[in-house]
RNA sequence: GCCGAGGUGGUGAAAUUGGUAGACACAAGGGACUUAAAAUCCCUCGGAAUUUUAUUCCAUGCGAGUUCGAUUCUCGCCCUCGGUACCA
């Protein structure tokens, strides 16, 4: 029965493809294109794992698929060469990043060609590449033309383990996303890309995206946009004023004092004398508090008096200033308006610090005492003129009362920040700016990219010094001011790898293009149609190319302002209930699996055990059941063709092809092999069958197993490839049932089932079901009070 | 804490979204073939009871509800997994 060598068929129709070229498309006709993507695979000393293929089999399936469904697919593969793990890996193996990545990536690329996907490798694409970098470094200078790149010294993420700074999005729960490391706050000049100028829209155009729902509600609370207003407050006895903002400016009546975040630069200049001591102390335990510590919403809350007071502008009441860490710095204008009566936290730290509270709003408008807080909407109270009006309505007026007296007015806000894009690493692309003393940072210019990483340097001994390695390079560093021709230094940072993948799929339909990062002629093939990768990338990766998508359409390269119009992720497969990775030591390796059982037999399992987007955990107990199938399959097309079609024949090859068709449209591969399987279960009894039995079977089969579909197309008489064949497709007809069988119910249990004519009228159906023995049993001596009748289905008597 | 998703046999899972719960597989047990093993094939396989080729009861995390009928809808609990972390 095991005659045929799977790993040698692998290589022969991997062979046959290449030959004739089968991947090849031709991508200047982007007519009936159907763009297939998969999330690059990142080559950091990682061989490929289950992950991937999970990733890369499944989606190759749906590739081959949407082919023979008559469309010109094309399915890119490349690398996100550049980055960290690599440069790490680099390091500890004690070779040159470029080195050791060009041998990963030899690598991964092997064992990515043995999964046999279709992908188009000649338009491969490396983001460690100067051919590929030089536009990455375009896209930065592109930004900066139009002013949405640019500098400036905040406070920023900076994890030490890692010796750089990280952007929001890759710092989670406080640590930094890739090592888990604990984030402490830097002052640093660093560059950033605005990416809040495009907050509305990143927000508004998710609704047209077909995306996981979870992704696009992870999507819309990291943008988090709320509504308000801005309220300013002048300072008793200061010129300065404190600038707040609420989501509930109808509270104003109620806030009875304000908290700046201790490092709100006014804190210095209004703190009176009796109370620097306490300040002083007070900001100092706060910046030897770890993120997590401070971020932690169930510590009890606690602050100091700055010794100053502020106007409250509704009620021209002096109103104490404190500051305290439950007041963040880096959301809104890092100030308060507090309203102990309408907000938890305010109420918690008033009570702690005797501060006065006043109830403003309640349900009905009427007092219940300010031993409570009341955050919801109601009706307001003790506001003056607006007392007695719902909160919605008092808002509006408020925010006009604000805007006419031109101390505030309706504000957005927006939890979005910029992203900070410097990286003090080596292994990345290096901003293409010069620094010079007169004319300040400056871009060079685009004829001078790419501005190459320089191979002769010194890693290890630079990091935890402040120090980027490549300012450790003087030939590099040193540079005339492309301005005033002065000498002058390059910025010594690289970019954030997600610069590097924020592109990447604008670039694989021209991969070899040299006229710029694309050729506005390829730029038909996109927007993306199908993306399939992981869940992770929620509000990183998947924000980040949704930005530049709409920056490049704003510069006019583009006719559209999103890149993935379908998205799907697949799951986690997990060891032991954990996530596999490196440092825990717990992956698995597809190569094995590969070698034991096949190609083909190994990724129909990964789709066999469960929904795709669930994952689950690894266990390779189940893979003999498909080595089973293909066996049954084999034996199947090998049967002597002759064999009629008799009407149940015609409904199990039909009812197959319609089920696997839709369990594929909507990437339920596990369900539709199980169609498959009971297809061969059904014909393998037959001592002979028809060709088309056979014909159908491999078809049907050919997406999931595209090397041994290849090899029985052949062996049943075809010429290949299969791929080149169109999907069958079902007609209803022979999908229609002469007969049904129908459950019978009392009560609403079953008690028997019969066999009956599909076009039996529901009269004759109700007769017919009385007339079982177990049925009369129980509708003797009862009143049916009841016949329920779902054509084809059930029937069910209520009696009494 | 808040926001999502989920909880079905020994295991992975199905169930046309309110209509015969457990398809398809794995594991297990029994049998056939074999000197033997592997492979293959056949049978059994949620639990319990009985008059055991059948019938009845119980069963989709737990408890209520709506309904002729609930894995599916509603409410309240209990777990598991993701996301988020005082966002004013």
């Amino acid at each position: 029965m095991n005659d045929i060598n799977l790993n040698e068929i692998e290589i022969k129709w991997q062979k046959y493809w290449q030959e004739n070229n089968c991947h090849d498309i031709n991508l200047s006709f982007p007519k009936n294109k159907f763009y297939n993507l998969s999330m690059f695979s990142y080559p950091s000393g990682d061989k490929l794992h289950i992950g991937h293929w999970f990733n890369y089999g499944p989606a190759d399936t749906f590739a081959r698929f949407k082919k023979m469904q008559g469309y010109k697919v094309f399915q890119p593969q490349g690398f996100d060469a550049f980055g960290l793990p690599a440069e790490n890996y680099a390091i500890k193996h004690g070779v040159h990043p470029a080195v050791s990545t060009k041998a990963n990536v030899k690598k991964m690329k092997e064992q990515l060609l043995r999964i046999g996907a279709m992908y188009d490798w000649k338009n491969e694409v490396n983001t460690s590449s100067p051919d590929y970098y030089k536009w990455t470094q375009w896209l930065f200078l592109k930004l900066h033309e139009m002013g949405l790149a640019y500098q400036k010294v905040s406070p920023v993420n900076w994890c030490p383990s890692c010796a750089t700074v990280l952007a929001n999005e890759q710092v989670k729960e406080g640590t930094c996303d890739r090592c888990h490391s604990e984030v402490t706050k830097r002052s640093l000049k660093q560059w950033f890309f605005k990416i809040t100028e495009y907050a509305d829209e990143l927000l508004s155009e998710l609704d047209k995206l077909n995306w996981p729902a979870k992704t696009i509600h992870m999507q819309r609370n990291w943008i988090g946009k709320s509504v308000g207003a801005k309220i300013i407050f002048d300072i008793h006895g200061f010129d300065e004023t404190i600038e707040v903002f609420t989501t509930r400016s109808d509270t104003i009546y109620g806030a009875t004092y304000m908290v700046l975040a201790p490092e709100h630069e006014l804190v210095d200049i209004i703190v009176t004398d009796d109370y620097k001591g306490d300040i002083r102390k007070y900001k100092l335990s706060t910046k030897k508090m770890s993120e997590i510590d401070r971020s932690s919403a169930d510590r009890e809350k606690t602050g100091t008096f700055t010794g100053a007071y502020a106007v409250n502008p509704f009620t021209n009441e002096k109103v104490q200033i404190w500051i305290s860490d439950y007041v963040l710095a880096s959301y809104g204008t890092g100030a308060i308006m507090a309203v102990p009566s309408g907000d938890e936290r305010d109420f918690q730290f008033a009570q702690k610090y005797n501060l006065p509270i006043i109830e403003v709003v309640s349900p009905d408008g009427k007092p219940h005492g300010a031993d409570q807080c009341f955050s919801d909407y109601g009706i307001s109270l003790n506001s003056g003129e607006y007392s007695g009006q719902p909160s919605q309505e008092v808002i509006t007026s408020i925010n006009m009362e604000l805007e006419r007296r031109e101390i505030g007015g309706a504000k957005v806000q927006f939890k979005l920040h910029d992203w900070l894009i410097s990286r003090q690493r080596y292994w990345g692309a290096p901003i293409p700016v010069i620094h010079c003393d007169d004319c300040g940072a400056v871009p060079v210019s685009f004829d001078d990219l790419p501005i190459l990483l320089p191979e002769d340097i010194k890693l290890s001994e630079t990091y935890g010094e402040d120090l980027s390695p490549l300012a450790t390079n003087d030939e590099f560093i040193n540079a005339p001011c492309p301005k005033c021709g002065k000498p002058a230094q390059r910025d010594a940072d690289t970019m954030d790898t997600f610069v590097c993948s924020s592109w990447y799929y604008l670039r694989y339909p021209n991969a070899g293009y040299e006229g710029g990062p694309f050729d506005n002629n390829k730029m038909d093939w996109l927007p993306v149609d199908q993306y399939i990768g992981g869940a992770e990338h929620a509000t990183m990766h998947l924000l980040y190319a949704r930005f530049v998508t709409k920056v490049l359409r704003d510069a006019g390269y583009l006719s559209f302002g999103e890149p993935f119009t379908n998205l799907f992720h697949q799951g986690t497969i997990t060891r032991d209930g954990a996530k596999m990775s490196k440092s825990k030591g717990n992956t698995v390796s597809p190569d094995e699996y590969v070698d034991k059982h096949g190609a083909d037999i190994f990724r129909t399992y990964l789709m066999f055990m469960g929904p795709y987007e669930d994952g689950g955990d690894w266990t390779d107990t189940g893979i003999v059941g498909i080595e089973r199938f293909y066996y049954k399959g084999l034996k199947l097309i090998r049967k002597q063709v002759d064999g009629e079609l008799n009407q149940k024949d015609q409904y199990i090859i039909h009812y197959t092809i319609k089920s696997v068709t839709h369990d594929l449209e909507n990437k339920k591969f596990n369900t539709a092999i199980s169609r498959l399987m009971e297809y061969a279960n059904h014909f393998i009894s037959y001592e002979t069958i028809s060709q088309e039995v056979k014909n159908t079977f491999v078809l049907l089969l050919a997406p999931f197993m595209p090397h041994i579909a290849e090899e029985m197309w052949q062996i049943i008489g075809n010429e290949p490839s299969v791929f080149n064949t169109d999907w069958p497709v079902h007609v209803e007809a022979m999908i229609k049932v002469s007969t049904c069988k129908i459950a019978l119910q009392v009560n609403g249990k079953l008690r028997g089932t019969i066999e009956v004519d599909a076009g039996i009228s529901n009269d004759d159906l109700l007769t017919e079901s009385r007339n079982i023995d177990n049925i009369k049993k129980y509708l003797d001596g009862k009143t049916i009070v009841k016949e329920i009748v779902v054509p084809k289905r059930l029937v069910n008597f209520v009696v009494r």
